[in-house]
DNA sequence: TGACTAGCTGAATACGTATGCAATTTGAAT
DNA sequence: ATTCAAATTGCATACGTATTCAGCTAGTCA
């Protein structure tokens, strides 16, 4: 025999028809124990394995998710958001052990990726990450929708729009780090991280944020909060904003690790020690936030336990069980850099 | 109509055979430009995207390329070597530039991840991504290259197998790192990193290592030479054993810088200062890398060219055209660990 | 005018599987 | 022996595309 071994091929060995040999394969109920057997022997001395195309095609079912990335194209191509990426290793596990295939793509964020995957059939369903609220998001989320494309999506709940939505509760992460550094005698505070055109994750920690100081009879001071996007670079940048406001200052909200590793590196070079002298904290738990000088608290995000629901939840919706969005409890990581240790 | 629209619905409309239509969609030369324009301009209209099973199917070949990671499973699953994390980034914009789709599957050591993806026709090409010499690694190589089924991988070409290999200069950068040193004072070396039933990669390190040692007329200690896979744990550990043995010691090669964060920790619980008592140099570049204290000096690995032209390859592979292995060279970044800067 | 070519188009088919339906076998019950 | 249901199996077809081959049209050249 030349060539991959077909169904027929088998059928012809084990003298039954090609349907039978399809049936005994997907073990059906419908062909007898002893066919099956012998089926399946033949089929791995044959190393047969099942054409995915015409399987797929026939059964007009992939067994295969996509999982898009978004990024803003402009910042190194190299530089992969981290926290995403440890959901990476989750997400490729829980596929395997459901039996699904995974497609990876980064998506830039204005390409119409919303229809291509699905339509192709290419994918049974789509995994959605990224940081929320780029141009038109809402707009192809809708066409999702409209299509009956199965998908789940990493991020705050969209009112608007009937989704499945995974996240953590960044109001309360936001809330809790502030809480646990008021509690911990620090008076002003900076925040920063983009809160008004960028993602709305940034907006919630920031308003949980804001929370904590009030509920405490603290007062957020506007001009204390600096915008930055999710870079170690912004992050430098905001700071120096931030201390040429020339404002008391002995603590740093941040809306991310990777922000934080800037706020950090620019403190430093303005010999501001840290904690002594401030406080910084950070949002994610990424696994650099271990590493820093001096390492960073954090807020974790459980990424292992997110990929893995994300999965799961966009398995279920696929097969057209009943999903709800997912709130996921942030964890305080404290470490050196919020100077409560111990 | 109900449900995606099909290349038939298109012809219907455009009044014209399904032939037709799949010519003028593939821009065939064999179709007139007044009738793929109609054709096209349809097809946009009704959101038509091609079926790709049935268009793989037909033409069995998928343009898909299928990226498989090994690791070791014991690990913590959340836990992805961040080296080839960090060439996943460049690989999946590679292959979009390319048209291909990338599955993306984290496989077990053991398993028989040889024959299924390419069999089943899921994809037409393999990354084989993960430091070399696991579990009958060089039979499944062998295996793959019988079934004439194209794939890359990254490391050391393998004499003994027919296969594209690319990697980068693993001897040269051992040697790079320990010159270095040697030409900045340093005398007394321990070697953190499995040399023996470890990667092979470790182990070219380790003899560029000791060639940069011969020729300085200094000898390597078999007795500083420690091992330690690539966790940090391990690091973490062997250094404990490298200072137990009680002899003198400035520096401190390690194979990789994930080892190399353990070895720091280790350091600095033992209070011995890095770098002035001791220098310590990792490998690979891993974003962390920055973010130690100090510094880590590493030998950078360019992920980013390396993920370009594991996915450029395998294309030509896949076309029938010629390939050859790469090798790419290694690149010293000094930061603090090696106290040479400046 | 006829013959021929170039340029397009369409009919028919194959890719390899999964599945509805009909057909057959088996065994039990009458 | 007859009937009937249950258990298996096979036949035929559909999934949606790409491609071979043949056919048709219009234009060219003799």
């Amino acid at each position: 025999m030349k060539g991959k071994a077909t169904s027929f091929d088998i059928a012809y060995r084990a003298g039954v028809s090609q349907s039978t040999v399809s049936r005994a394969l997907r073990n059906s109920p419908l062909v007898s124990e002893k066919t099956r057997e012998k089926i399946q022997q033949i089929a791995k001395e044959l190393n047969y394995t099942v054409d995915k195309n015409a399987s797929s095609l026939r059964s007009q079912t992939s067994t295969t998710l996509a999982l898009l990335l978004f990024e803003d194209p402009t910042s190194d191509d190299s530089l992969v958001n981290p926290f995403f990426l440890s959901m990476l290793g989750s997400i490729t596990r829980e596929c395997g052990k459901l039996g699904y295939d995974l497609l990876v793509s980064f998506q830039e964020l204005d390409a119409d990726w919303h229809s291509v995957f699905k339509d192709s059939n290419k994918a049974d369903g789509l995994i959605l990450l990224g940081y929320g609220d780029y141009l038109d998001y809402e707009t192809k989320l809708r066409e999702l929708v409209k299509h009956n494309t199965p998908f789940v999506r990493w991020g705050a709940a969209t009112k608007s729009i009937d989704t499945c939505s995974i996240g953590c509760d960044n109001f309360h992460g936001g809330w809790q780090i502030t809480e646990h550094l008021i509690k911990h005698g620090r008076k002003q505070f900076g925040f920063i991280g983009a809160v008004h055109d960028g993602a709305p994750e940034f907006r919630a920690r920031y308003e949980g944020h804001c929370e904590a100081l009030t509920r405490a009879g603290l007062e957020a001071n506007a001009q204390l909060q600096k915008n930055a996007v999710n870079t170690e670079e912004d992050g430098f940048n905001a700071t120096l904003q931030l201390l040429a406001e020339n404002q008391p200052l002995d603590a740093i909200v941040v809306a991310s690790d990777l922000i934080a590793t800037g706020v950090l590196k620019a403190l430093e070079q303005k010999d501001i020690k840290v904690p002594e002298q401030c406080a910084v904290v950070g949002f994610d738990d990424v696994p650099i936030a271990r590493y820093t000088k001096p390492a960073l608290t954090t807020c974790r995000q459980d990424s292992t336990a997110a990929g893995v629901m994300l999965v799961d939840k966009l398995v279920q919706l696929i097969k057209g069980e009943p999903v709800t969005d997912a709130f996921m409890k942030t964890k305080l990581i404290v470490r050196e850099s919020c100077g409560t240790q111990q």
